[in-house]
DNA sequence: AGAAAAAGAGACAGATCGTTCTATCATGTG
DNA sequence: CACATGATAGAACGATCTGTCTCTTTTTCT
């Protein structure tokens, strides 16, 4: 009666701490975040955590999985925006341009992470590759729908600046290398037909 | 009369601690190891270790000032091979993708520790700063010394392009990035004077 | 030879790690 | 009503973490 609204299926406390451990994990690393931290966070105790997460690593798969439907979320909403494929590939470099200089000023979670995890076979580094393959597809089919030449090898061109933008504008700002990115992405993709 | 190999001044244990320590922050990352992992892998005691290093942080930065070492060498050395510059910058990227394919593939030493330490003003972090300033200041002279237009903006492709290499090589394999990679910063730096 | 520094060996403190446990209470569904 | 579910609360586990300590032995310089 005082509090009517209790959603019921998905769980409050889960949510809580998926959200507590992406700002935590992110900012601060994996490693350097323990279970007392997140349970004290997200005000939850922990048989609650242990309930819902068998253990840690289950809670780090999580956090990946929701930065990962984060930008699958937002690679489906640009594509059903109605923009011609042309300039789609565009606005995928100013996006990635924005994401550095507003969201993601600490590097790139799938990047960071794999630095904490060395063995290539872990649960975790095979949702690193796994994010990073759909990435690169994506790419990919986007370059196609632009008919840009050589869509694949377009698609790794991306993909490696994406990276260097993510890693650069954590450690010099992204001011610093935001236009060398989008310059270079440009330049790179054939974007600009006239050139000097 | 057995042993007359006794090296004085350096330190043997200080050497072997620094040695064991880069290979092994390096493979595992930072947090991963602990103090016993590093006297057990270099034979050293406890004791050894905290008199040669006050805390583990100042290890970490041994490690770090070693990498920076080699590449510094590596520069050094190159520069005084006798090569003209033009096709220094050449042999330069040529040098990274070697690195990433051979020595270095498990990312870059520099960004795999910054994501373990998020404060910017920590000693560590304040030492990858250093260290990627003098790489861009250095690939600066080399463009100028070759001759190329904007040597600044094109020192800033390189290090993004280098960061790239080494995240993707790491992530993705360094045989599927390296073409990609070589290509792009050929073309980005307008080394090759002919164009489609 | 004698003094001083470096290293070996290992116990120990205090904190934190991930994880498990028991016990209690509110909730909604059968 | 009865019962399973999910959350709360908090103690406790063993392991590992960084860092300090004492004591003995070896090496190195003067």
């Amino acid at each position: 009666m005082a509090t009517p609204s209790t959603p019921r299926r998905p769980s409050e406390a889960r949510d809580r701490l998926i959200r507590v451990a992406s700002e935590l994990f992110y900012r601060e690393g994996i490693h350097s975040v323990g279970v007392d931290r997140l349970v004290a966070a997200a005000q939850v105790t922990r048989a609650t955590f242990y309930r819902h997460f068998p253990s840690k690593e289950d809670l780090v798969l999580a956090y990946l999985q929701s930065e990962d439907a984060a930008i699958q979320g937002a690679f489906a909403a640009a594509e059903q925006s109605g923009a011609e494929p042309r300039e789609l590939v565009g606005l995928v470099i100013q996006a990635v341009a924005d994401d550095v200089e507003r969201q993601h000023t600490r590097g790139c979670p799938f990047i960071n992470a794999a630095a904490e995890y060395p063995d290539p076979s872990s649960p975790i580094r095979v949702r690193i590759a796994d994010h990073r393959k759909w990435f690169r597809s994506t790419l990919e089919h986007l370059m196609k729908a632009a008919e840009l030449p050589d869509p694949a090898e377009k698609s790794r061109i991306l993909v490696l600046l994406r990276d260097a933008a993510m890693v650069g504008g954590y450690l010099d700002g992204a001011q610093t290398i935001r236009p060398t990115f989008e310059r270079t992405a440009r330049e790179a993709l054939a974007l600009d037909p006239q050139a000097a």
